[in-house]
DNA sequence: TTGACAGTTAGCTAAGCGACTAACTATAAA
DNA sequence: TTTATAGTTAGTCGCTTAGCTAACTGTCAA
């Protein structure tokens, strides 16, 4: 049950949903994406991303200065379908997702 | 995103997430097997029965003095299939299941 | 009608958690 | 080597929330 409520728990909270609705449609994002998307200091980000690794959602990826973050698709396949399917129509969500495009392109 | 978000804070909660594992293995339960099954006040276990009905997830119904309470399987059936599977094996759930199957003999 | 019982609501306290700033580590460029 | 940048960690503050007790509503039996 730990992991399980882990996970539940990871998710339950606003900008932690939004990150991973955010990797669901762009797969791979670096802390820097994350900060600009949710309007947050990068301290905050970081404490984010540390708690989602940490539950098993994400996986992180060193690359010099940058970490890159992406889904553990493993960790909860099922509850990721779920997530997709009930997100497709949230005006936030959607939101992010125009504002990542931009945020991307900013990428170098 | 309110309700997926409502849905998810929900069932972030220990207390919670074993009343809704009962109600997947016993499909009705009244409130007072709540209150025998976690060892919390009635006042208690009616918040958390509250908040479980205003996110979707159950459903009530009163009996006289007792309300009844089911999981709503409309409200999130892909997220009760992965409960469902990431309970199996987990101790505290499995020994809540042959707790109530003390406590809803009892019933009258 | 009175009393007992099932459940809810209100008010309080304590713990948990999200946000920030500041200080730190690590990498890369000048 | 020095400086700048990306990200993490530590410490603090304020809000939210889970639990309790007490007071209330509603139903049934004596």
């Amino acid at each position: 049950m730990k992991t399980t409520l882990e996970i539940l728990k990871a998710l339950a909270d606003r900008n932690r949903l939004r990150i991973v609705a955010a990797l669901m449609s762009h797969d791979e994002l670096c802390a820097c994406h994350i900060v600009e998307l949710l309007q947050v200091t990068g301290a905050t980000a970081s404490r984010h991303m540390g708690l989602l690794i940490r539950s098993g959602l994400v996986d992180s990826r060193k690359d010099g200065r940058w970490v890159h973050y992406k889904l553990n698709p493993k960790a909860a396949a099922p509850l990721f379908q779920w997530l997709e399917t009930n997100t497709q129509n949230d005006p936030d969500i959607n939101a992010d997702r125009r504002a990542l495009s931009k945020i991307t392109g900013c990428e170098r």
